[in-house]
Formats: structure tokens, sequence, C-alpha cells
DNA sequence: AACTATTTATAACA
DNA sequence: TTGTTATAAATAGTT
């Protein structure tokens, strides 16, 4: 893509070759980012060079979990690390004493918890700085994701009130128009008899009605 | 790339979103393609829309290949952490009517279970805007849960590396008298033999020794 | 590792 | 989606 066009074939040059693939891995791996970032996808790269070094990236949580999730979506069954977390559809006995039940209950959070420790990809028994800072980090990024979520929840929100403002205005306008209407014949009336000189307004006080 | 420079963060408007992706996805393929014909590189590249739609690539044999490779590679590490973030011990009084622990706990696995079904699905929408609320606080309290956790590795890390150097430094002082005594034993030595007038130092240079 | 002349990708628009 | 075009970004060849 520069200084000359490139030919769409293996670089015999080992130099040109290596350096080539430095560059393009650089600029591979930075594209999908951006991809991933802009269109809030997810996005696994794995990158093995000629000489079986491994390049990888995975953009949302780790690549094991892109890949169980590459296996559901294909149908693929293998050992999948991943964990499964509907044990409470499974074992639901309709009639069960409080305290059992508490007790399964109890076991499905476990389960559950389980299943985040699977995402955050745990470490054995006690937990090291690494694991924690790791664990943060992950946390960290969960959160971000979940306020995402929450703007676009409330951003909708929005547009949807602002659809309804819409619609109230119009027919705030147009009942204020039937009301204007109104008053001007019974003061037509009145004028008419003379019963009484008592004005009635023209208008009703516009704050009431209007946004 | 064009009529404009791009800022890199989630394109909030969806309709240029998806464009964007569309075209973005055509290219980081073509890029991958690009960079295993060139340089006889091996590249899997797995990509989920928003919407969870899966587009992969794979440039060399199988996808379910690339990724035996990949496990190899990494070697298939992966415990399970005994570290617990039970946010239900925290959020609930101890003593508590059945019934409503019941609900509490059942609250609790249905947020759990919508919270890493998001996770891992993307973020396909399903949670509305208090379920986030609610996720967020819970996040939230496990970050700080980490946090108070990492706070406390460190800690005692520094006081056991406190405990080091109060080790070493009277080591380190017991052994620069040593060496002291050493060094007047051999002048008193040399002085009284007269051998020769090679000058022996009298001190090792302290910096190396001492914290 | 830098530097550019070019090619290539793509954002905005239709 | 697809096509067009002005412009940003990537990079091949070079230093």
């Amino acid at each position: 893509m520069a200084r000359g066009k490139i030919q769409l074939k293996r670089i015999e040059n080992p130099v040109h070759r290596q350096v080539t693939f430095c560059k393009r891995r650089t600029g591979l791996l930075k594209k999908a980012k951006e991809l991933s970032v802009l269109c809030d996808a997810e996005i696994g790269v794995v990158i093995f060079s000629p000489q079986g070094k491994l390049f990888e990236l995975a953009t949302k949580g780790t690549m094991e979990g892109m890949i169980d999730k590459y296996m559901k979506c294909t149908g693929g069954r293998r050992g999948s690390s991943s964990a499964t977390f509907t044990a409470q559809e499974q074992l639901q006995p309709p009639n069960l004493d409080p305290k059992d039940e508490i007790n399964v209950l109890k076991q499905e959070i476990e389960m559950l918890q389980k299943g985040i420790r699977y995402m955050f990809g745990g470490g054995d028994g006690a937990m090291n700085l690494e694991e924690l800072l790791l664990l943060e980090k992950h946390l960290e990024y969960w959160i971000s994701q979940i306020r995402t979520a929450k703007m676009d929840v409330m951003l909708q929100e929005i547009q949807s009130l602002r659809n309804k403002e819409g619609v109230l205005k119009n027919t705030n306008k147009y009942l204020l128009e039937k009301i204007e209407e109104n008053n001007n014949s019974i003061l037509d009336a009145n004028f008419a008899t003379m019963e009484t000189n008592y004005s009635y307004p023209l208008t009703m006080p516009s704050e009431i009605f209007q946004f």
C-alpha cells in the first residue's frame, strides 16, 4: 500500500516477509480493536507466525470465553470449559421444606458465582496479588459495560418521553383552541342577553397547559 | 478514515454503527487474509456483532483446528478460584423470615443469571433500567471487596518485606563487623611480617550492603 | 526504527 | 445494502 502495489502472494524474501508480518500484524490487531470499540462487537484474533509463534487478541473477556461462545454458535460440542448457569431450571421440586429450599437456592447461587469466577478465569484457592488485580480489571470492565447499557436504556426512555411530549403538546394546543372558541361563544351569549357584566376570561392561563 | 477523522469510541447512531460494522468487518477479514497469504501465517478471526451474529475466518484449515492449536500453545491452564464474592451475605440481615429469605435468594439468582447472560451474550439488552442499576450496585460492592482483598495482600506483602529488611539489616551489620575484624587481623599480620606494604581496605563500600 | 510516496480503507453521503 | 468520493490511515520501499 505504498511506494508500490502489492502482489497478493507469499513474499519470498524472508526479511521483507518478516518486516511485513510485523507491520501488518500490528495493523490487523489495531483494526480489530477499532471495530470492536466503534461497533460494540466482540472480536477474537489468533495469529500464528510461520515459526509457530502465537499472537492473540480478545476484545471482550478472554479468548477462552470467545471460544466457548463460538462453540455455542456453531453447535460444536467439545469439552467446553463453560460452566452451566441453568441449575435452577433443572432441579425445582414444587413443594419443598423452606429450609431445604433455602439450601438449594444457596447452592444455585454458589454455582452462579462459579460462573462468574469462570468468567474471571480464576486461580487456585487463595488469590494472589496478580489475580486480584486481574479480577479488579475484569470487574471494572463489566461495570463499564453495565453503565453503557444503562445509558442506552435511559436514552431510549428520553426519546420515548420526547415523543409523548410532542403528542401532548399538539393535544394541548387543540384543546386551547376549543376552550377559546367556547369562551367566545359564552361571551357572545352574555353580550346578547345583557343579564350580567361579569367578564369571563378569554383564555386559560397558558402556563398550566403548556410544557 | 475518510471524510472526517474518527473518534475511537462507540458510534452512538445505530445506523452509522451498523454501516461501519459491515464495512470494517469486511476490511478486517480482507486484511487478515492478506497477512496470511503474504507472510504465510495462520490466522483465525471471530467476530460477534452486537446482536450476537457470528462472522469468522480461518485462513488455513478450520477454526476448530486453530482452536486446538491455540489451546496447545497456551497450555490448558485454568483452575477454579475459591474467592468468594457473596453479595447476598452483605445485603442480608441474618435473621429473616424464611419466605422472605427465599425471595431474596431467588431475586439474587435471577440477577446473577441475567448479569452473566448479559456478559456472555454480549449485551442483548434483556435487562431493564432498574435491573441494570441493581447490578451496577452489586458489581460496585464486589469491586470494593476485591480492592479490600488487594489491599490486605499488599499490606501483608509490605509487612513481610519490612521484616525481611530488619533481618537483613542485622545480618548486614554483623557481617560488616566481621569483615572489619578480618581486615584488621590481616593488617596486623601484614604489619607484623612486613612482607608487603599493600594496604587492604579497612571497610567495604557501605552502600553496597546497606539499604 | 523513521520516513514518505503511494496505496488502501473508509466516513459521509446518496 | 451498495456505490461514490474526498480524505484519513496503512504501509512498501527506502534511509
